[in-house]
DNA sequence: TAGGTGACGGACC
DNA sequence: CGGTCCGCCACCT
């Protein structure tokens, strides 16, 4: 099949139940490239609008909504996007990442 | 071929 | 808690 990285990376986050939420390093785990993070923020930059992929719900470790200068008008759709999931954001575009993230399947790692 | 860059991450101050 | 620096690796010029 030889899936692309950002193929991969989209098949990855499209298995991130809704209401949770996963960051680029775990996204990036998933498909067996750690530390590879910023490879998978390319491929979610690669990404069209028009897919049934829920980007929205990948933010990086930091529990903030990153984007890139160039799509600076779709950081507040995100954020429209994970308050219809019940997700709340901060003022500062924070989020409660501890008590939402994805654990693929396990139950808790900390 | 080499160099620079980046939707990141973790450590440090 | 927040701002900053370095390191990471794939992609672009």
């Amino acid at each position: 099949m030889a899936l692309s990285f950002d193929q991969r990376v989209w098949r990855a986050v499209a298995l991130i139940p809704e209401g949770r939420l996963a960051t680029y390093g775990q996204i990036a785990e998933q498909i067996g490239a750690y530390g590879c993070a910023r490879q998978v923020g390319w491929a979610l930059r690669r990404l069209p609008l028009g897919t049934a992929v829920p980007w929205h719900r990948v933010v990086n470790a930091q529990g903030r909504i990153s984007l890139s200068p160039s799509r600076e008008g779709s950081d507040w759709m995100q954020r429209e996007l994970l308050l219809a999931e019940g997700i709340p954001v901060d003022a500062v575009g924070r989020l409660p990442l501890a008590l939402h993230r994805w654990q693929g399947d396990c139950g808790d790692v900390s």
